[in-house]
DNA sequence: ACCTGAACACCGTTCAAGT
DNA sequence: ACCTGAACACCGTTCAAGT
């Protein structure tokens, strides 16, 4: 074939094909990506120079973007904020959770998502935490989401419980999933629900003394 | 060569050399692995039979095994065991971050971890928590070590932080590397602590009403 | 500029063959 | 039982060749 009037691809294509794979299979390879787009896998460093690493990173925004919120309302305060910071990216990577395991790997460069890692820090440090509690809190709290995207990606069997053995932890799953709704939902609300309510105890505190 | 009369290999010996070829490379493959024991990739099948995720799985045995408590002392109450929990297990991946991404992907079986699970689901419920709450307890301190780890082991420069473009995410970064120690466990004892505090305003609430 | 096939240096795993 | 080399079906990536 060679050049083809118009072109076949694009890196916008190549990333939607990537995450169907990703949601379908948990996983891609190039070869793969390539047959899927019924193209061979050469062609696809013409439109995403940077080899299967750039796909990665292109997974990244097209995962998080928009999903993340950038900017305060009138009337939110830190904590508001924070929760819906965290509820967006938490929400974000577990609508596609087989992608998690990918970009654990990889460093954040997407602006987009970056954008929103500034806007949190301005508004803790606006609400009374100084720039380096600041700094943990966004990391503490990236931490958890991270985590949290993990788990909610893991196998519906993440601990193997066998009653046998360990007793407590079966009962405990069993009346966790005895419950409505969503397991990893409702770990993932009740943990940042604590975790922002133990760092107000910590805002506006001495830094020295703690 | 074809049998020794002694053996060359055995199944610590092979996770042993993973474990030193992931913490100086990052990751591991069959064959490397193989080299560094002089001996041929095939040769590790009769000692690690479920291959590559065997290897894996041991990794996660070798790294955790006795880091995590099993027991509580007379004198703690959930927190304090909460604590001892998270902070074994954190310090366990952290020492050897590298393999964190490789857990990610499997699910937990090692016995000698699920005793730990066990034991945290025991202190949680003796001490006011209900099964539910508790096995949410466990899961969410889970996701938010596993973050923890995760952090760890990531490149210094987490995330891409152009002074120009962001700022209070600059300042934030320099004034938290600007204090002594390690960034990543200061965030680390910061989120467990306002978590376990929060945790604390939740424990023994009437279960319906949260 | 954009797609191709061939090529390279790798993977993980299996298995008959040796002792 | 334990190690080997050969083999299989894959990887990610590069590159000269085509239009």
């Amino acid at each position: 074939m060679a050049r083809p009037t118009s072109p076949l691809l694009s890196r916008g294509a190549i990333l939607a094909a990537a995450l169907d794979l990703v949601d379908a299979d948990g996983d891609f390879t190039m070869p793969r990506l390539a047959r899927s787009l019924g193209v061979s896998a050469s062609s696809l460093y013409h439109h995403v120079p940077g080899g299967r690493s750039d796909v990665v990173e292109g997974l990244r925004n097209l995962v998080c973007a928009g999903r993340m919120p950038t900017q305060r309302t009138g009337s939110e305060d830190w904590r508001a904020f924070a929760e819906r910071w965290a509820r967006g990216y938490r929400g974000a990577m577990a609508a596609h959770p087989h992608v998690v395991p990918l970009l654990t790997a990889q460093t954040v460069s997407d602006p987009e998502v970056l954008s929103s890692y500034e806007a949190l820090v301005d508004v803790l440090v606006q609400d009374g935490f100084d720039d380096a509690t600041a700094l943990h809190v966004v990391a503490a709290l990236d931490c958890f989401v991270l985590g949290s995207a993990l788990d909610a990606g893991a196998p519906a069997q993440v601990w193997d419980d066998d009653a046998e053995h360990r007793p407590r932890l079966s009962r405990a799953v069993d009346a966790a999933r005895a419950q409505p709704g969503d397991r990893s939902a409702a770990t993932f609300e009740l943990g940042l629900t604590s975790l922002l309510s133990g760092l107000e105890l910590v805002r506006g505190q001495d830094p020295v003394r703690r």
